[in-house]
DNA sequence: TTACAATGTAGGTAAGCACTTGCATTCTTG
DNA sequence: CAAGAATGCAAGTGCTTACCTACATTGTAA
């Protein structure tokens, strides 16, 4: 599902999309601007006269994704108001996100220390938004007596995406090595993370079959 | 023949040392064989004649990093079955390797995709390594009543290790971004996972403070 | 001392890289 | 149609790369 481009045949855009393909498959060291012209079908030349160098490409490829990562997550804000289920449906968005630009965060993480300053910081933008919206999120869920009051809801944010990107590596690098699929490691990460911050109130009345009957609390 | 020993300071050595700053530093295409002759002190001719190319160098690289990651693993094994206290060892050391590779780790989830085969397979020796310890350990606190049945360990234990490598790159690329430090978030992990696995029954005897008084079991 | 293995030095090759120049061709738009 | 803008094409520059060849120097062990 993926959704780079918007004007798909200005040449601009097809050097940026091209340019997005190459960074991502062979990094940014990797790639060559004979290669991204080829896959934009246009000659090198053009390349150089839309940007003037190297780096001001991977800007732009970097300034388009992530524009396009805050635009989807910008759309979303329809909360149920059930714990369970608003974790579920933002996990797999973002879950989603990943697994589209697999490639790229590959890239981004192997060279972002030796790479251009700006990188990082655009990185960071769709992911601050994210985390801010899932904090406002779970302030509300304590209000409700949903999540437990001494969560340090920050890191515990930080903790969930967390699960889900090292999720996407290990599965996009080692798809033979684990039994299980993306989904049943989503909804594992779901069912533990909520486990975790939820009041034991929440977790009865929403979680435990097993343990309901047995319980040691009197 | 060529017979280079495995002295400790010997060239051999030297040059694998240099080679493994130099690929975490560079990555694997940006890395340089001047550069690495130059920071081992040694002719980059030697370096040709102690490995056969610039692949075979890095193959060398790799077996030595997992040679010693899992001899590091390999000397835990004493289990105090204090489930919190044993993760909290556990994720300590683990954090600790995490940290001190984490450029080459670095480097590999950037180019895993597209480099050597056998990179990748050397690469989750260590990782198979302490999963299966951690999924033998969490089996026998099932045992202990600790660990709820319900739990795929296989999962969870992905998901813990997940969490810790997620936290390491977070904070190896975006240092001033989050306001706490690595300590805080092993912690954080910890407790956040004991309370996703473990029992009512544990979770009660050793963990919650705030709400044991006003538990809604009856 | 002799013999040999490990290393250094100097120089080179063929390829690939980012990026440029000059000029011809097409496309767009008034 | 006319004119300017966007693109193609051919060739080339200067640099860097992995890797090689030939020969000289050192250290070590018999």
């Amino acid at each position: 599902m993926n959704n780079f481009s918007s004007n798909p045949s200005s040449t601009h855009d097809r050097l940026i999309e091209a340019a997005t393909e190459v960074f991502s498959g062979y990094g940014l060291t990797g790639a060559t601007t004979r290669e991204i012209a080829r896959i934009a079908s246009v000659n090198e030349v053009t390349l150089f006269r839309h940007f003037q160098n190297k780096e001001q490409l991977l800007l732009a490829v970097i300034e388009k994704a992530t524009a396009t990562q805050v635009e989807t997550l910008s759309s979303l804000d329809e909360w149920t108001m059930d714990l369970r289920k608003d974790l579920e449906h933002y996990g797999q968005i973002y879950n989603q996100m990943l697994e589209d630009y697999e490639a790229l965060i590959r890239t981004f993480i192997g060279e972002a220390r030796r790479h251009p300053e700006g990188a990082r910081k655009l990185l960071s933008k769709s992911t601050q938004l994210l985390r801010k919206k899932l904090i406002d999120y779970l302030q509300s869920a304590i209000s409700l007596d949903d999540v437990r009051t001494d969560v340090d809801l920050g890191i515990a944010i930080d903790i969930f995406t967390g699960m889900l990107l090292a999720g996407m590596l290990r599965r996009s690098a080692m798809p033979d090595l684990y039994n299980y699929d993306r989904k049943t490691y989503l909804n594992n990460c779901i069912d533990l993370f909520v486990r975790a911050i939820a009041t034991p109130s929440y977790i009865n009345k929403n979680l435990d079959n097993h343990y309901e009957g047995t319980s040691i609390y009197q």
